[in-house]
Parts: C-alpha cells; structure tokens; sequence
DNA sequence: CGGCGGCATTAACATGGGTTAAGGCATTGA
DNA sequence: TCAATGCCTTAACCCATGTTAATGCCGCCG
C-alpha cells in the first residue's frame, strides 16, 4: 500500500525508508481531499497555509501580477510536493491551482516541523526533493531567459516526461498531457498564440505532435538535441554522500 | 566581532542567536580566503563542493550553455550563502565567479551537516537564508518570463538596493554597484545593447541613473511603480512562527 | 435542438529587443 | 609614449515574438 504512492515511489530513488519511516508518511498522508480542476490550493499572501502532498492530478504553482499576467513556476503531478518551506517560514509566495480533479493531502506547518524532528532520514528526503523543485526552478529560469521559443518548448516536454516516467505515466514515446496552450505559455514566457506557432513547426518537422491531450515524441533524440536537454539535473547523479541515500538506516552496510 | 559580520547581521532580521549559536556559526568560518575578481568559487558538475559564506566583494551564480549563452542566476553579496544545499546533496548544477576581489569561507559538507544537526536553530536560520534565495529566484523568473526590459531592469536594481541597504552598503537613494551592463544583461535575458538602450532611457525619462559604478535612484516611488516592486519577498512579513524567530533559545518568553 | 464557453488555429500586422558594426574613453602595461 | 584591453555608447537594420481578430470545433447545458 506505502509502496504504490507515487511520492514513496519517487523517494525510493533516493532514500530507501524504514517501515517506521513509512508510518510517519503514511500518517502525513492519511487525511486526504479530492478536488475539481481549477480548485485553488492556495494563494498568494496567505499565512498558515498548509504543506501539500499531490497524490493524483495535475496542478500548477504560479505567481500573479497585479496587472493579470501570470508567470506559471512549475507544474506538479502525482507524487509532488508543494509549499513546504514556505510553510514552515513565511506567507506563500505563490499561489497554486488543480488543473484535472486531484486528490491531495494537506498538512498543518506545526506536523510538518514535527515530522522533520521525529524522522530525519524522512527529512532528508523531503529536503531532497524540495532540493530536486529548486534545480528545475533554476533549469526554468535558463529556459527563459536564454532559450527561444522552440528550445524552451521541447526542454519543458523533456522535462515532463522523464518526471512522468518515473512515476509510471509516461511511456517510452509521450505521455498524457492536459496542459492547454495557455499554460504552455504562461510557464514560458510566450504568447499563446507563438506556442501554437511553435508547436505546428516541430510536428511538420517531425519532431513531436501535441494533439488531444497527448505528447508524442516522433524524433526523441533530435528534440533532446534541440533543447540542449541533460537530465543530470533531475537525477541523483554524483551525490555527496553526506547526507546518506540508498540504504536503510539499520543496515550495517549504510555509510 | 561576531556581530559585525554581515552574515549574523543579516540572519538577525530572523533569529536571534545565542552564544553558543555564534560560536558554532564562528568556527565555521574560521577559514577564511580572499580571492581576485574573475576567481571561480565552484562549477557545474563539480562533486564535493564546498559550501560558501561570502564575507564580502561580489560574486555572480549562473548556469553556461554548451553554445556559451550563459544565464545569471543570482549576484551574490556579502554575507550571502552559497551552494549549501546542493553541497549536501548533490554535484554543483551551477558555477560561481567573483565580481570583485572578496573573502570567502569554504566549508566541507561533512562540517554543513554536523553543524546542522547540532544547532537546530542555526539550521532553521540557515534554512531561512536559503528560503529566501529561493524566494529571489521565484521573483527572477517572473522578471524574464513577464516582465519587459525597464521593468526587469528596475526590479532587479531595487532588489539590489533592499539587499544591500540590510547590510549596511546603501544609502537612501542608491548603492556601488560593480556590475558591467554585460553582467545585467546575462541576468535578466537580454543583451548588452538593450541593457544600454533601457539605462539610458531611464536616465532621460528622470527615473534612475547608473554610472561610473554607482547606481542612483532619482525616483524611487517611480522605478518602484514602473516594476511593480513588493519587498515583501525578501523580508519575514507573515512568519509561521513554527520555527521559532527573534527569541534565543532559553529565553521562557520563546514560543 | 440551439447557444455558449473553452480551446485550437491561422492570418495580418506591429514592435521590442537582437545583431552587427563602429567609435570613444579609460586603464594597464610594455 | 603607444598599443592593447575592457567597457560603454550609438546607429542601422532585422527578426522572433507579440497583438489583434476572425474562424472552427467540441462538449455542455438549458
């Protein structure tokens, strides 16, 4: 049952938890909601906001100016976390939104800090993933900034699949996608428009099609080529060993 | 002594330390170097990197693409933390170059954890610090993905401004800056010609200037408008409270 | 059935910002 | 003293991308 959650699934490549680790997460997780798309989780200024655990559905974090434009941050899927240091120090900064129905869990700053004493190879791991969402705020912020167009499109796709694929929903060739072009954009810095633009180029070129809700990939390697896609930042490669992955904390052979 | 330093006088906004505190924050930065200007700090896909305190001069973090575009991702200043997380857990996803000459502490990663896990509550400053630059990166992405050129320009002055004005090197109305255009531009997505184009501008419209490595604020409540600029970002406005800020540790009155 | 709202698509046109190229002014160092 | 170098500045030109607007499709709902 612990084993299928799709945020164990995804910690699993870091840190293999003890079964006393999987209750303390199994408790974390055993209040949940489920909620229509385009539910808003939270916004920003709000204080006391919960941590959030995104068990099924697709949602978006995003930043709003007060003129309606909106620079979309990340887009979460089964297994994300999200808010949880905002959570434990300061108002949100950003604000957040279901894009399919979703069933997520919501968990009070005061459980949060809990949880973080009373388990620390559990901390380490979620410090690992929250570490993960920074390395692909970073690899966003070079999307936009020295990307065009055509590169930024494929690096998000990119992107998404390998996320999707270690979690199962993704196959070798695309995956199910139900981002509209609006939101390409708005993660972009694009035109909506220009994606369209875009998009129809790379399907006459042959490299990828996005049509009804699907993302295939015709020419992987020449889309990876294009964006200049390395995935190392994704992966756990070249770990310190500091703080200590892989093994259980019991095991004699952990380092 | 330990008081003057700009990374205690910047962490005091959030925590108050005990002596114990500083003297651990001391010992970590017992060691301390001074560099040239151009000096690289780390780089990518570097393993076992250090963590940094830079004590001061300027330094810049940015990602290269293989084609040479590179993307700033923050400058760095005094008392800035640098690489701390990523030294815990990963290879180094991005480089480090002085601006000026500086001083640097560099510390081990074995030392970043132990020092982490003996004093909790110079981890949570610690962790606030870095919440703060992720906070900072949020903010960067929506300059380059939304905002146009003046409006990034004077968003990332003003942020400058606020930075440096809590360390104690801004006056009112401006700061020394030593960035070149060319550094503005990798920053915020632009080119060096429009970096000049928009500075000058500012300048005629009355709003700013910068030169001769000063950066002077002619209209602050204009520039602040024209980018649409809300410190509350950098600052704790709105604290959970759940790890405890402001009281030292024995103090009966800490929450 | 008919209307409406969300989304995709395309065309025509406008422009912000990129590119290229050239010159100026310091500072450095031989 | 004279290069050489680094940085700033400006002009001319061009293109990637934005804007506006119209059309079509589909699903939902009254």
């Amino acid at each position: 049952m612990h084993a299928e959650s799709a945020f164990v699934r995804r910690l699993n490549r870091f840190v293999q938890l003890s079964r006393d680790e999987l209750d303390g997460l199994a408790r974390l997780q055993s209040q949940r909601r489920t909620l229509k798309n385009g539910a808003e989780l939270s916004w920003q200024g709000q204080t006391g906001h919960r941590a959030l655990i995104l068990h099924a559905g697709w949602a978006y974090t995003y930043k709003l100016l007060p003129d309606g434009r909106q620079q979309i941050l990340n887009f979460c899927v089964s297994g994300d976390l999200i808010g949880w240091r905002s959570s434990l120090f300061r108002s949100s900064d950003q604000a957040c939104t279901t894009i399919t129905s979703a069933v997520v869990s919501e968990i009070r700053p005061e459980r949060v800090r809990d949880t973080l004493l009373r388990w620390p190879r559990l901390a380490a791991a979620i410090l690992w993933s929250v570490s993960q969402d920074e390395a692909m705020l970073v690899e966003h912020l070079v999307d936009v900034g020295r990307r065009n167009a055509s590169e930024r499109l494929a690096h998000l796709l990119l992107e998404l699949h390998e996320r999707l694929g270690v979690i199962g929903l993704a196959t070798e060739r695309g995956f199910r996608c139900p981002l509209t072009q609006d939101h390409l954009a708005d993660a972009l810095g694009l035109s909506v428009v220009h994606v369209n633009r875009v998009l129809r180029r790379m399907r006459e070129r042959g490299l990828m099609a996005y049509r009804a809700g699907r993302v295939h990939f015709d020419d992987p390697a020449g889309l990876r080529q294009l964006a200049g896609f390395d995935e190392g930042y994704l992966d756990r490669a070249g770990w310190a060993g500091v703080v200590n992955p892989l093994s259980p904390p019991d095991d004699p052979s952990a380092i």
